[in-house]
DNA sequence: ATGGCTCGTGAAACGAGA
């Protein structure tokens, strides 16, 4: 099973991006961030024409996520429960015998303090949401923007400065107390050590000097963890013309064992 | 060097992004 996480940055400047990459990898399921367009606006036709059902949350001008599946699914859920914020941030599917959560976690750098706080209680909500479906047995990834650089190595140096809400301590710490509920970091397991960003900016030629971030992650329930066979970010498609300032990471999982009883 | 690009909005700057 193929899955993989794109925030896009604006799903309309980047259809035909979108469709080539799906046509090329031949995901499973594509989970979209930033699609930055109201729910009607979004370009079903197109990917249902491509084999994939979408499941969307949009809202004019900002946010929006959308998750493409090959396979048929269902909408689990279409908000995270406990936000009381209405951007459309999250996005949830059962297909294949997963649940699949996906997610742009606020950034946090605008809006004072107050903006902060709505990232640390986003973050507090998916770590509760992962809590209830830990508890419920389920199998499940959380994918997405989560807009956290997890440790030093995951920022270029020089990049952010110390009070960036991508890697200010309680962003970090936040982090951590998700993976501490047992999750799996699946580009970490793998690649355990060295750069693997995933976002580079549009500014002050970042791309050319590799300047980047690693802020898209998937996590995985730990039965899925045993299913992990490779994770990567893409890096080709960032030098794609009117690219988007991320690049997917693309993860592989085996086939669930048959089960016990 | 706090700017540098790239979006959407709506018709000119401006906010958000990270």
């Amino acid at each position: 099973m193929k899955l993989a996480t794109w925030n896009v940055n604006s799903v309309r400047p980047r259809l035909e991006l979108v469709l080539e990459w799906l046509a090329r990898e031949q995901p499973d399921v594509l989970m979209l961030q930033e699609i930055k367009c109201e729910t009607e606006q979004f370009p079903t036709q197109a990917f249902e024409a491509a084999g994939y059902g979408c499941a969307v949350v949009g809202q004019k001008t900002y946010n929006g996520v959308a998750t493409l599946s090959h396979t048929p699914f269902e909408i689990t859920n279409a908000s995270l429960p406990g936000v009381a914020d209405p951007a459309a941030r999250y996005i949830e599917i059962r297909t294949q015998g997963l649940l699949l959560g996906n997610l742009y976690l606020p950034n946090g750098n605008s809006g004072g303090e107050e903006g902060y706080a709505t990232k640390l209680a986003f973050a507090d909500a998916l770590h509760d949401r992962a809590q209830t479906l830990l508890q419920a047995n389920t199998d499940f990834v959380l994918a997405g923007d989560y807009n956290i650089c997890p440790t030093p190595e995951d920022c270029a140096p020089g990049a952010l400065g110390p009070e960036d809400a991508l890697v200010r301590p309680q962003s970090r710490a936040a982090w951590r107390r998700l993976r501490w509920l047992g999750l799996t970091d699946a580009l970490r397991a793998l690649h355990p050590h060295g750069a693997a960003y995933t976002f580079w900016d549009y500014q002050a030629r970042a791309w050319e000097r590799d300047s980047g971030l690693r802020i898209d992650h998937m996590l995985l329930s730990p039965r899925v963890a045993e299913r992990l066979r490779t994770a990567a970010p893409d890096r080709e498609e960032r030098e794609k013309p009117r690219p988007s300032d991320h690049v997917p990471l693309v993860v592989t999982l085996s086939e669930p064992p048959p089960r016990s009883h």
